[in-house]
DNA sequence: GTGAAAGCGCTAACAA
DNA sequence: TTGTTAGCGCTTTCAC
């Protein structure tokens, strides 16, 4: 800036005020220091600009690591919903950093913000983590979290119905005459537990109770899902619906049975949870509870940014819909795409 | 930093040497001061540190953004290589910048090197702006574009081996017996080209020419893709087999195909490119050419920091892989998994 | 082993 | 309309 200044024969406090368009300045000297700024290929120091301006542009993602599963960042879903987040950031006129962080220090997250780095947080997914959330809120972090919404939470969460969501999912198992009706996920996670309070509601609205040993307690890995359910079904249990509270797990699932002999959707229908693109091309194509991936992105940079305004946002629940595809027309019924 | 010296007795400069491990500081100040610190949840300014160290250890991630086809970033392919950047950044101890740009002005990307938000540049895509790239390289930007080795080219990319990838492809189709293979994309993309180019040699290799109609140059857009196909058959020209230049166009392909009454792989082979998650499990799953991902991410990331490190790094070309499936066993042979 | 002071590149009073 | 000056939070010579 100071070359710049030297060059267009001003001080550097014209040039400041000439590339920040300050009113103060003639078009003249202006243009003539916005030409110069171009042709030097030049652009204001960003951090020596928030340093004085102490305001600061841009959200920081983070994405939990979770070491003992995934080490590396696959999931369809998380990753669609990075990049709707990326849309919805720029459209903001906002910068997006992106960090990873080991899923059982997610306070670390916090860093990016403590360190001036980033005005604000989205949280991918809250994990086991309430706690560290909540703490986190209370020291004052401005962030906002995709997950389920919680009692006495203190901080902002979007995220779709998953009780809706579950209890569309298994009504619709239920429609399609399954009786023997398993859960596959981990209802340690908040949001699958969610999504199995609307398995257990949608039985007990029509004076159903699933049996206990239906709901198979397995983490979001293929290899144990395949493996669950092959001990399931050796123990001779019955089964004909299976609710996976994500997409791959049901497509696992569908792999799975489809290995020990059992048709889907005639033997078994299943049902999933995300419609991630993979699902509708899935053979076969699997019916599923949409959440609302666009919608999500720009709803958690809205939060966030709103916090940071001063707000005090609340949280959103995302309305789900049923997909309905093959893999849960029991009778042949109801094929959907 | 200044409330943490008063609290300590001490003057800002020690602190500073306390928090950045300076030998020069007695052990117990050192730990009175870091334990300060945290109770206080206070981090370094970031800005601040890099505006004095004139160092600054964010790589920043461009993702182009095309008007005219896609506007949201939701390629499963770039989507993945986004996942494998930011494992290779985290593990290289950099922070990630991830931002979206117009295709046509990539020469914007440079303005997060040039205001010294990031020390370099990761281009996810060359697009047609071989010469803007150039530009960018002559003015000195350090970056690192995922693409296509081009002649007269003076900035380094990392990509996949695609004339060896189109070689391969075209190779097996022909070993299945296909004697009319389409070829699906758009030549004018310095990496389609190049599978162009495998597909020709594959041909001329067997004393072969391929029709020049049988080169359908069409977008990454699977309604043109279906629409192409259509009139291409409609017009009663023969074929037996289709390399697409991506797996979504593939696939695209396929559900054309079958909507037109062909059958995939009895009466039409397909082979994809990229190998995304959705290719083993499409119906037919689908054959493609492997790009390999996680090294993709790490190479991209390594050439970057060898250029911020000075050195003048080697464009990288990785092998590509025929991963055989079913969409092409033509005569029932060769299915994979 | 610690402190005082200068300066990284910028912006915003305050003066002129 | 423009220039002078102070200071954002930090690191680092130089002095003690």
């Amino acid at each position: 800036m100071a070359d710049i200044a030297r060059l267009a024969g001003v001080s550097v406090a014209t040039v400041s005020r000439a590339l920040s368009g300050s009113p103060l300045i003639s078009d003249d000297t202006r243009t003539r220091i916005a030409e110069l700024a171009r042709s030097l290929n030049y652009s204001v120091n960003a951090g020596a600009q928030n340093l004085r301006l102490k305001q600061n542009r841009t959200v920081s993602v983070v994405v939990p690591l979770d070491l003992t599963t995934r080490e590396h960042l696959s999931d369809p879903f998380f990753l669609s919903l990075i990049g709707s987040l990326a849309d919805a950031v720029t459209e903001r006129g906002y910068d997006m950093l992106l960090s990873r962080v080991d899923a059982e220090r997610l306070d670390l997250a916090a860093q990016t913000f403590e360190s001036g780095r980033a005005s604000g947080i989205v949280l991918v997914g809250q994990w086991h983590h309430h706690d560290q959330l909540n703490d986190m809120a209370a020291r004052g972090v401005p962030f906002a979290v995709w997950g389920a919404q919680l009692p006495r939470q203190l901080y902002v969460t979007v995220g779709s119905d998953n009780v809706q969501g579950g209890r569309l999912a298994t009504e619709h198992l239920l429609d399609q005459g399954a009786r023997h009706i398993a859960f596959i996920g981990d209802p340690e996670l908040p949001e699958v537990n969610q999504r199995h309070q609307g398995y257990l509601q949608a039985h007990s609205a029509r004076a159903l109770v699933p049996a206990t040993h239906l709901t198979r307690q397995v983490p979001f890995v293929a290899e144990l899902i395949q493996q669950d359910l092959e001990t399931y079904l050796g123990h001779g249990m019955p089964l004909d619906g299976v609710f996976a509270s994500s997409d791959l797990s049901a497509m696992a699932a569908i792999n799975a049975l489809r290995r020990i002999g059992r048709r889907v959707p005639e033997d078994v229908a299943v049902v999933g949870y995300d419609d991630i693109a993979l699902a509708t091309h899935f053979h076969p194509s699997v019916t599923t509870i949409r959440q609302p991936i666009d919608a999500a992105g720009r709803a958690l940079v809205e939060a966030l940014l709103a916090q940071i305004a001063g707000e005090r946002p609340a949280s959103v629940v995302l309305p789900t819909h049923l997909i309905q595809r093959q893999s849960s027309a029991l009778r042949g019924a109801g094929a959907g795409t």
